[in-house]
DNA sequence: CTCATATCAGGCTTACTGACATCT
DNA sequence: CAGATGTCAGTAGGCCTGATATGA
């Protein structure tokens, strides 16, 4: 995306498959950047987050509230224990479990991360009215409900 | 995405960034499931279309044209190469280059991708009216040529 | 000398796969 | 025993950085 040089007036430019990867990237860049500014990454805002709004829980309940892959989860954890933004205890009532849970480090991290998030949407729709914010943004969430339901990703089925 | 339980009503559900990343996600997902059942990847695609539109070139323009990083652009040739799908030839004019250019096996193949894309953009913009994926396109264009035009990918510069 | 070209070796992020020991 | 949990190791795709050798 960096290339200096000469254009790209492929074919595949105006395939929506291409136009969806692509400004996908730019988010992807603009939203990665905003959490870099704080030392955080994707899979740290989502962790947190997902602390913060349903409470402590094992890693395993984590990974299913936040669509953190299990194997993924180790590492995460690993990070924000590391700079004391999450506690990982053991589970008295189940030796197999940790619990994880939220610091109040962890809480104000969230909450500066949110705030970069915030900007970065608008930096991201910046070329786009209210009204078309909105109509992409329903459009998409179509997309994204159709194609969930095809693939995993279930409503809320047990627990 | 393939998560077997539960659900993600995550604060961020809503968000443009999340909703463009996942959406894409998924229409990566369709176009490369495409393109793998011929036994390519989106760097096979993108390349071998490159070579159909402007013909001939060697691997800087190749990569310029494309969009693809030269580093990559090495390997990529090699896969295609040893598939006799693209021939690599040194340019009698400049030592320094090879001359990359499309076989008839490599035109048939293209043929064969560019019919799964387009079935795949279909099956990706399955739930929405044609209308809609209009409207959409329209608006991923704007999203995308705003963000591009802050970001490296000049439009059509020099050669 | 500088610049362009091709190559090689590696990293990064998100997602996922498989193996494993532990415990319920 | 089956099944859940946590851990570790490794893969893949697209994008990128850097170092290198060669030739214009």
């Amino acid at each position: 995306m960096e290339n200096p040089a000469e254009a790209t007036p492929a074919r595949w430019e105006h395939l929506p498959s291409w136009l969806l990867t692509q400004t996908a990237g730019h988010a992807h860049r603009l939203v990665s950047d905003g959490f870099a500014t704080v030392g955080a990454r994707g899979y740290h805002y989502r962790l947190l987050a997902t602390l913060a709004e349903h409470g402590p829980a094992s890693q395993a309940t984590l990974g299913r509230r936040s669509g953190i892959h299990l194997s993924d989860m180790v590492a995460t954890i690993n990070d924000l224990a590391g700079q004391e933004l999450v506690e990982r205890a053991p589970d008295p009532a189940d030796r197999r479990r940790n619990i994880v849970s939220l610091t109040a480090a962890g809480k104000r991290l969230l909450g500066r991360l949110e705030k970069r998030l915030a900007e970065t949407q608008d930096e991201l729709l910046a070329p786009l009215a209210p009204d078309e914010r909105q109509r992409l943004t329903e459009l998409l969430s179509r997309l994204l409900d159709h194609h969930n339901r095809r693939t995993g990703a279930p409503e809320e089925p047990w627990r």
